[in-house]
DNA sequence: ACTGGATCCTGATCGC
DNA sequence: TGCGATCAGGATCCAG
């Protein structure tokens, strides 16, 4: 799936396809996502209706018209893509919107783990009202995070993922942050130090940020925008590469399964 | 309040 | 080549 980088690839690359344009039509084909699409408020809230801006908050993309909201999140497989409206949609294009100028937004989700909503105000929602603080926010440093831990006994590879904690770290980049910083992904939260914790929101935004210019990492079927995969994938030091030597150490690489999902580590560099 | 686990769904891959 | 089992980038909900 898309993570932050990911995401803000997405974002970065509708944008200048879609702002100022005017929707005419919306073609829904699959409602059923994680929530049901809700069509009818969609299409009165929609329809003639121009962009006026494409923002996200954590992985929730935002399309704003005049009247509120349209709310994307991409889940594990989701896309969005503009593409000229004759060409012919795929299988699991779920969602598109058709616009003035002849191109169309598409969102595609095989998975369906993705949702779209709409909301007036999306600060409202007890999904977005709930998340943690962006990474890039200048409140995340060190401390908050030391804080956050302290009363924590779960690792801190599943606290980083945690979006009331902080958004936007999925399991790739959870991986790739704590190799970073040295710091091992078992590693009781509430051991962490305030200078561990220091060292890892550094780790954290700059992993992400990397990963952003890359145009996010493809694994298997995210694409930017524009179609391109995101180039990310040659930059990950430990995510995927289990028995593989170290870029640092030359050790084997590690894989743990933490909370169900795959972990990967340099059992030299993250030692703690 | 925290924690671990189950759950939603399709598709790719692996072992037999 | 075919089949079943397993795994995948997320996040919510629930029981304990």
């Amino acid at each position: 799936m898309p993570e932050l980088p990911e995401v803000e690839t997405t974002c970065r690359g509708i944008a200048p396809h879609i702002i100022d344009q005017t929707i005419t039509q919306l073609i829904i084909r699959e409602k059923r996502l994680r929530w049901l699409i809700p069509s009818e408020i969609l299409v009165k809230n929609l329809i003639s209706q121009k962009v006026l801006s494409v923002t996200r908050r954590a992985k929730y993309i935002y399309i704003q018209v005049t009247t509120g909201y349209l709310i994307i999140h991409l889940g594990m497989s989701g896309t969005l893509q503009v593409f000229p409206a004759n060409i012919p949609h795929r299988k699991h294009d779920h969602f598109e919107c058709i616009l003035k100028n002849g191109k169309v937004l598409r969102y595609n989700d095989p998975r369906r783990f993705g949702c779209i909503l709409w909301a007036e105000d999306p600060t409202q929602l007890k999904i977005i009202s709930t998340l943690g603080i962006e990474p890039f926010d200048k409140q995340f440093k060190g401390e908050y995070l030391y804080q956050k831990a302290i009363h924590r006994k779960i690792s801190i590879k599943e606290l980083i993922m945690h979006n009331q904690i902080v958004v936007g770290v999925g399991n790739i980049y959870a991986s790739e942050s704590l190799f970073l910083a040295g710091i091992h992904p078992l590693l009781p939260a509430n051991q962490l130090t305030l200078v561990e914790a220091k060292k890892l929101c550094k780790a954290i935004q700059v992993i992400l940020e990397k990963a952003i210019t890359k145009g996010g990492t493809t694994l298997k079927d995210f694409y930017q925008s524009d179609g391109k995969p995101g180039y990310f994938s040659q930059q990950l030091k430990v995510y995927g590469r289990e028995q593989e030597p170290c870029v640092n150490c030359k050790k084997k690489i590690q894989a743990i399964r933490i909370g169900q999902r795959m972990t990967y580590f340099c059992p030299k560099c993250q030692n703690n």
